[in-house]
DNA sequence: GTATTTCTTGACAAAATTACTCGGAAAATA
DNA sequence: TATTTTCCGAGTAATTTTGTCAAGAAATAC
């Protein structure tokens, strides 16, 4: 999988344009200067997140971009997903059976895409409206066991 | 949080050993043939796992490593964590409060904290024995939700 | 219509990280 | 002693991340 700060500057500016006020147009530079963040690098995210519907760019004075829809209604995966491009925890191509290329079995492999199925689900879960109102915290929680090694 | 390439051959190459019949010892060659790693970059990965206590290494002819414990008490998170380095999802620092260098809030930091958490438990749970039997899928349950949202 | 503000787009460059390679030393066996 | 194997540190190539830069396009205010 994937996170850097392209995945974290996103999520944060897209928290800065949940907490305007009437859901008003937000500049860029202002986010920029507020979160100490490169200005023409945020461009670049808050451009692919308008492609894909997340936000509504408004062009010319007094513009700036603004959520598309209400901040409950954006989950954190999207944003992630949109930013880093698909998450792939696995190393596997989940195409065919060959993983990593080599002749026969993958045993890993099921590791791999359960723990990315596993983070897209919480990250799914987790809404722009639940950070800005600080519902994160205690939200994990363990795994089923499935029988077998329940010791 | 960080998952590489090195995490996945450490995985990789502890459920070798942990295949090996009788906790026999496994030389570092056989397993990049037959996954097909380089075996220059395995012996990196498997000498901190050797000095973190997590194999053995038995040097000279026959040599090579072997578990230092049984498959089911060695946990992925315990792998991973050793060779990538501890994983930090966050991007704030934890000590003091200013995150990202930045005046005032930081309204992700708990995030990236829980995601931390939730990853860490849930590779926490699975066990090299685990792979091998291949007991992996269908442990990925949805978060608690805290009341305030649930839809 | 003109100027201004702001987004839009694409190409390019620096920095950091990842993914290795290499040369040799140490230990164990034969 | 010769061979096999792990051990160890340093160095390098490739890739990805993290930006920068320059120019264009749309909307609004005047």
């Amino acid at each position: 999988m994937k996170l850097t700060t392209k995945g974290r500057y996103a999520v944060l500016a897209l928290t800065e344009l949940a907490l305007a006020k009437d859901n008003s147009l937000v500049k860029i530079t202002e986010i920029a200067v507020r979160q100490n963040i490169s200005s023409t690098y945020l461009e670049q995210l808050l451009l692919s997140l308008k492609n894909s519907g997340l936000v509504v760019g408004v062009r010319g004075p007094n513009g700036g971009y603004k959520l598309s829809t209400s901040s409950e209604n954006i989950m954190i995966s999207d944003i992630v997903n949109i930013v880093e491009g698909r998450m792939e925890a696995r190393g596997c191509v989940s195409k065919s059976g060959s993983c990593t290329g080599v002749s026969g079995r993958c045993m890993t492999h099921d590791l791999w895409d359960e723990l990315s199925r596993h983070i897209e689900l919480f990250l799914g879960q987790i809404s722009l409206k639940d950070i800005i109102i600080g519902n994160v915290l205690g939200r994990s929680s363990p795994p089923k066991m499935s029988g077998a090694l329940s010791k």
